[in-house]
DNA sequence: GCAGAAATGAGAATGATTCTCATTATTATG
DNA sequence: CATAATAATGAGAATCATTCTCATTTCTGC
């Protein structure tokens, strides 16, 4: 019952994309890089796609930073650095809220919680050092 | 140091009315409170003080939902909830990683960290009453 | 009062994202 | 294998929150 869905040659392409990269893109970034692939792909098809991948919980969003949506083909619970600098979002691991803290905020809201995003800004270590 | 700005009796009124509120309203929801009390105010009044006081750090943003920014006035360390159902912003207190994981965190990085966002989202309890 | 700086309103411009719709794949079925 | 039903797609138009422009007004220090 989880992926009751057809077969999509863009679809499975965006997926594999999103998950062979760590650098968050936007949906401006992949679509040019599917472009190289498959030519003549749309960027609704980008979009379309990357909001089913996101509806089925393939893929997550980071969040919308200087007006782009950036997405992370990594599902499991890890939290993001974003640099105000160059806007490069990097993975954390081992941080944030877990599930323990997640069900305490849930009882406290009376809430059912089924996300929780962990987000740091600053000024990442290339941009400092320069 | 903190507060140079001259006088201005809109931004003035933008602070004191994200401060009246929990509710996390967006720009749009702020321009029509103050149109009620500065008619004729414009659009990109609020736009561009709600920018100048986040980047004053009198106000802070707590991300952008559907498209839609939406702005807080605490601006002490605290948590958010959103509901993917209503769209309604909670303040969640006692959850986060603190000054200590930041800390943490930003020697892991090399980076510089000056900010933590953490949210949490669901069903908000009226939500899930319907 | 006066000069310079800051703020403002009105509306145009921007640009990421979404929508429309005709066309083309894909799947299920007989 | 047809063939109908469903899903996916491309091209471009449409949306719409946000930003920008610029002429005008307000504020500040002197």
């Amino acid at each position: 019952m989880d992926t009751p869905q057809k077969h999509s040659v863009k679809r499975d392409a965006i997926l594999r994309c999103l998950r062979e990269t760590d650098a968050h893109p936007t949906a401006a970034w992949l679509y040019e890089q599917l472009r190289r692939q498959h030519a003549g792909i749309s960027r609704a098809t980008v979009y379309r796609n990357l909001a089913q991948l996101r509806a089925q919980g393939e893929i997550i969003s980071v969040g919308n930073f200087g007006g782009f949506e950036r997405f992370d083909g990594r599902t499991d619970p890890h939290a993001h650095f974003v640099c105000r600098r160059c806007g490069a979002v990097l993975d954390v691991d081992g941080v944030g809220p877990g599930h323990e803290l997640s069900r305490e905020t849930a009882g406290r809201l009376g809430a059912e919680i089924d996300g929780c995003w962990v987000l740091f800004s600053g000024v990442c270590s290339d941009c400092r050092s320069k």
